[in-house]
Order: structure tokens, then C-alpha cells, then sequence
DNA sequence: AAATAGTTACGACAAATGTAGAATGTAATT
DNA sequence: AATTACATTCTACATTTGTCGTAACTATTT
């Protein structure tokens, strides 16, 4: 079975961020607690996100014993991931309007400085190749 | 009614993609031509997406009397749809990984010359503020 | 051992999405 | 005046997505 990445609907998605962000398997309570103030799932429905990520293999989960927690971690990585879109709708209208997606990032605080550090020397690395 | 602005599908983003790069009222020929090579919708698809964009709210449909091809223009701009997406799960992945997302558009040749310099501009901007 | 609490799996269901056929109406062609 | 060629609207339908309720099972508490 070759990994096939497909777009994700917002609500797996906003899981998968949970998980790449924790880097190494987590409990579903885990993803409670890191969702609250974004989405009021039930628990079932959170379960529910997660099983159909299982199923378009994007995250593997290890069962720890009856009765216990499952662990949840990413299979696809965020860069794959990205890359992916990259390719997709979604890639090309950022790609027409970066800058503009950028500066409300920026605005609104969601970049932080070390990402701007790393945008900087990218384009240090773009402008000598050119 | 305010402009409601709401997570638009793919197949209805790469639509209004094209009314937002024509920027002037355009015809479903026009579409189905700047589709070619990307999708391969049948005439009744397309049609039935911009309606769904009209009843969004996205798009203004103007006809030019009966028989005739409707007139098809984008209502919510580029601006305002990235303003918006910027503010969901969307705009955190993207703030998240943005020098990666950069790179991957870079490397697929989707980010111009001027998208650079843009980028640059803004980053200077930036750096003067803090 | 009965009750309670916590966990996951299964089934469900409305709404949204992807995609198009059929119906209907005008315009141009024969 | 038929026929042909397009255009749009309406209807349709399988999938996917958003969200759970229930069932079933284990661990803990009383």
C-alpha cells in the first residue's frame, strides 16, 4: 500500500496539526485537551475524525490493551502534506497572492519571528541562484 | 444581507481562481477554456458550481438576455476570501510551515519574480517595525 | 459484585460536494 | 418551418464530511 495523499477536509486536518505539532504518539485525551477552545467535539466525533484518518492512511494507532487509550500518531508529515497541496488549488492561490497571505499571517501574530528569519534566508538562497 | 464569507470546496475555489484572475465579467466559455489542461467538467458541472457560488454569495451572475451566456463576476474578492482562510485551520498550517510552503511553490515555478520582490518588500517592512 | 467512569468501535443521518442527465428555451442554419 | 447548436436551470445521485448516539468492554470505586 504506497502512501496516497489526499486533500483533507478541515476538521481531519485541524487533527493532523495536533499531531504534527506533538511529534510522537498521543492519546485521544491529548487531542482533547490541545482542540479545547478551537472545537467542541464530542468524544466520539474526535474518535470518529481519527478512525477515518486511519482508513485514507494518514495515522497509524496502537492499541495499548483493552480498555485503555489508544496512541495516535501522523503517518503522512506535514511536509509531505504540503507538498502535496502545494500542487493543488489550494498551492496556486497562495502562490498568486503569497505576500498578501503573508502579511495578514503577520497581522494577526500567526507568524512568528523565526519564521520570518527563515523566509528571509530563503530568499537570500533564491536571489543568489537567480 | 452582510457578505457572509465561508470555506469554499475545491472544485468551487478553482473557479473563482479564474473569475478573480479575469477581474472583469466573463463568460462559462471563457471558464471552460482557462479550465483546459486542470479539469475536465462537463458544461452542466461548471455551470451548476457558479450557481452554487451565486447562492453563496460569491459570485454575481448578470445575463445578457435570454439564449444568451450569462456574464459571471466575483463579488467576495481574493483579498477578502485569503483575510478570511488566513483566520481558519488553513492559515495556521500555512503560518506554521510557511518557509516550506514558499520553498515547495518556489521549486514547482509557481512564485514569480515578483512574488519574490514582494515578499522581500514586506520583510524589510517588517523588519523596520520591530 | 454492583455501580460508575473511562475507552473505543459501530451505526446512523443530515448537509455538503462532485458530477452530470434531462428539460427547456433562444438563435442560427437549412 | 424544421433542424441543429448552444445556453441555462432543474433534478438527481453517489460520496464525503460534520456530528453524534449506542453498544460493548475494561478499570476503578463503593
Amino acid at each position: 500500500m504506497e502512501k496516497k495523499i489526499v486533500h483533507l477536509p478541515n476538521s481531519e486536518l485541524e487533527l493532523m496539526m495536533i499531531l504534527w505539532e506533538a511529534g510522537e504518539p498521543v492519546s485521544r485525551a491529548y487531542i482533547d485537551e490541545k482542540l479545547k477552545g478551537r472545537q467542541s467535539w464530542g468524544v466520539t466525533t474526535v474518535l470518529n475524525l481519527l478512525a477515518r484518518l486511519v482508513d485514507k492512511g494518514f495515522v497509524h494507532s496502537e492499541q495499548q490493551g483493552k480498555g485503555k487509550s489508544n496512541f495516535y500518531s501522523a503517518i503522512i508529515s506535514e511536509e509531505e502534506y504540503l507538498e502535496f497541496e502545494s500542487q493543488s488549488v489550494l498551492g496556486r492561490l497562495c502562490a498568486r497572492s503569497m505576500t498578501r497571505l503573508v502579511t495578514n499571517l503577520y497581522k494577526s501574530k500567526k507568524l512568528d519571528q523565526k519564521e520570518l528569519d527563515d523566509l528571509q534566508a530563503f530568499l537570500d538562497e533564491a536571489k543568489k541562484g537567480e
